[in-house]
DNA sequence: GCTTGACTTGAAGTCGACTCCAAGTTATAG
DNA sequence: CTATAACTTGGAGTCGACTTCAAGTCAAGC
């Protein structure tokens, strides 16, 4: 049998880089299950309980409440999904959502990157808006010399680096 | 001289999808600049405002707090940014920590699509774990339709823990 | 023994961003 | 005239997500 390694809270927060204050928070919300003790009622994660708290933050960066990734992370531990079609829409539904975010946030890089080029228009990020006045000068097709941009869009797929 | 348009509250709150209390809000906070009233006292605005509002409603998205926004707001009013580079550097930076929220959505996008095609791994969005079998039941929850969250944190950030 | 450090607990406090409320004003309709 | 609607104001309340606090336990070191 493997035996595992485990960690202590404060390792589990130096890994994941959620304050411990905040993990147990989780358990007291009941977003992560009662964690093991040890006999002197210390808290024990394994990696599987490092890998759920890396999911919430995950999900948290989506935008996601708390009280809504319950079934997120249900299906983590889960098998097949495709057992819970309510569960499969909820994934779809919040693919929907990211993909707009997504697309909302490049409208946002756009913004900036059209003011740092020529920062002379206002140019919003949701909506064509014809702005009343304004005689817009068109952008020059100069490319610019920043260094930092390199406007990757969607970057890769199946990312996941490690 | 052109006439220029103007909107009431209530407009303004339909137009830009904030609600009037927020926008009331914004104004009493400073981040937007104090409406011209008419004679009765009501709030107008005009094109130029709105587009102030679809901006803030643009950078909320992006996870910024509204106390970061106002140098924002001030080149999107502005000429040229590059008259002031501290403007330009924090522009950059933000452009940064929108590229790599990106980033994170898209690997929870990848982690959706694993998990709808095979529904078999947890393929995590930021590192390859095993999987803990378990045999949770899940109670499902209502397929409800997940609306306008939006909201998302400043990137995970390279280590350098303290 | 005493002290330090890493943990435990439940409860209270904070913070950002709204959201609601009560009281008041003004314009229009009946 | 009253009533309704659309606004105004300052202030209070709410909500989610932590964060801090006070008090206590336990093991190891001096």
């Amino acid at each position: 049998m493997k035996e595992e390694h485990t960690f202590t809270i404060k390792q589990t927060a130096k890994k994941t880089n959620i304050s411990e204050d905040t993990i147990r928070y989780y358990e007291k919300i009941a977003l992560l299950p009662r964690a093991e003790r040890k006999d002197n009622g210390h808290r024990i994660y394994r990696q599987e309980d490092i890998d759920t708290i890396l999911l919430i933050s995950c999900l948290k960066k989506t935008g996601m409440p708390l009280d809504e990734m319950r079934p997120f992370l249900t299906v983590s531990t889960d098998a097949d999904p495709a057992e819970y079609p309510e569960l499969v829409e909820l994934l779809k539904s919040h693919r929907e959502n990211i993909v707009s975010q997504i697309a909302s946030l490049q409208q946002v890089v756009d913004f900036i990157d059209v003011k740092l080029e020529k920062g002379k228009y206002r140019r919003d990020c949701s909506e064509e808006i014809e702005d009343g006045l304004s005689d817009n000068r068109k952008e020059e097709p100069e490319p610019k010399p920043l260094s930092t941009s390199q406007r990757s869009y969607f970057p890769v797929s199946a990312g996941t680096d490690k």
